[in-house]
DNA sequence: CAGGCGTGGTC
DNA sequence: TGACCAAGCCT
């Protein structure tokens, strides 16, 4: 099914650029979703430009995350930390435990560290080019091409995996992703049009997040693009794009060690770069790679005493990697100094920088009748 | 430059 | 229910 399409056949769909992105722009001028950081037609039209602020910091949470997550994260920051000198006034583990549960937290301290590059070397003004835009932490070739667009019309080629999806389709390229990446890359970019390209880029977008999703598809009736798109009529948009498998998440496995004193439990801080860099920890054994619990080795624990290992296990999946944790506890008769870290309150948690899988370790121990 | 880097939703 | 996937960037 997928050699009868010809070059000439997506040459011609090329050609018919302008034709595509009024298609699409007369879809998104009455289907546009009303988005927190989404500057309204009706401001548009008033004039009103979205705030480079809002577009950037939206565009930094809504990397490789979904928009409904996203949502309350924004609205937190925006009501916290209202402008970008603002964000760069504030210590950095505030902004860490809001952003906890987001994941990816480098993203958190280069967006901590591009606001004060901001504030010390620009003014506090956002650059307005995606070539400069591109310079600053955290910022990479998507960002900078949608925060340009969004915000001041520049005809960059934003390339997200929506646009992708959608280009693989448009065209029916079945060549796996990644190698074909900068194929659909060029394909994305001959379709750039150069009239309202902020809102052409978040109507690919949106097209690839209601329309031309990964799974169940809803191009009958509503797809801008159905009469042009090459895979509906090939019958092959499902099963596009193709991906090269991914290996298989190895497992991990380890002890996390729950020292409690006169209800405060003992977190540390984990160091800056790496897994859940910056962020706070309930301290544990290294995470080991490992087939099974039978014959793992016992901790090395902090301190000589009676830990006790609680029943079942808190798990949890990252990137790479499934973890496994056997928690051990320590109710502590008197405070002792600790080399690191801080005694943390638990009814104050909510003040600590703590990643989900944290905060799975700890609704373990407050709640173990509910592990079952 | 291939791999590290979170999490929640979906099927 | 485990694998796949999402508005990527950094080293």
């Amino acid at each position: 099914m997928f050699g009868v399409v010809t070059v000439a056949e997506k040459d011609r769909l090329v050609e018919q650029g302008e034709d595509l992105a009024d298609s699409l722009l007369d879809w998104y001028d009455g289907n546009a979703r009303t988005l927190p950081w989404r500057t309204s037609p009706q401001d548009k039209a008033d004039g009103l430009k979205p705030d480079p602020y809002e577009v950037w910091l939206s565009e930094i949470m809504l990397q490789q995350t979904t928009v409904a997550t996203v949502i309350p994260y924004f609205e937190k920051f925006i009501a916290k930390w209202p402008t970008v000198t603002a964000l760069a006034d504030a210590e950095l583990d505030d902004v860490l435990v809001d952003w906890a549960g987001l994941g990816y937290y480098a993203r958190a301290r280069n967006l901590y560290k591009c606001a004060q590059f901001v504030r010390d070397e620009l003014d506090g003004v956002f650059p307005e080019t995606s070539e400069e835009l591109r310079k600053l932490p955290g910022i990479g070739p998507y960002t900078a091409a949608a925060i340009a667009a969004i915000v001041h019309d520049e005809a960059a080629t934003v390339v997200d995996g929506n646009v992708e999806r959608v280009m693989a389709r448009l065209f029916n390229v079945d060549t796996p992703l990644p190698d074909v990446r900068p194929e659909l890359r060029d394909l994305a970019e001959a379709l750039t049009p150069s009239h309202r390209p902020g809102d052409y880029a978040q109507a690919v977008m949106d097209l690839g997040a209601t329309i031309c999703t990964p799974k169940a598809l809803k191009c009958d009736g509503r797809c801008p693009w159905q009469d042009f798109c090459i895979s509906a009529k090939a019958g092959t948009s499902e099963e596009l794009p193709k991906r090269l498998k991914k290996a298989a998440k190895p497992t991990r496995r380890g002890f996390a060690f729950w020292g409690e004193y006169n209800n405060h439990v003992w977190l540390r801080r984990r160091p800056e770069e790496g897994l859940l860099g910056g962020m706070m920890e309930v301290p544990s054994s290294d995470w080991v790679p490992s087939n099974s619990w039978d014959n793992f080795p016992p901790p090395q624990v902090p301190i000589i005493a009676n830990w006790r290992e609680m029943p079942g296990l808190v798990t949890h999946t990252f990137t790479h990697f499934h973890l496994e944790l056997k928690v051990i506890r320590l109710e502590l008769e008197e405070m002792i100094n600790l080399q690191e870290g801080v005694w943390a309150p638990l009814d104050r948690l909510d003040e600590f920088a703590l990643p989900t899988v944290m905060k799975k370790i700890v609704e373990h121990v407050r709640a173990p009748v509910l592990d079952l």
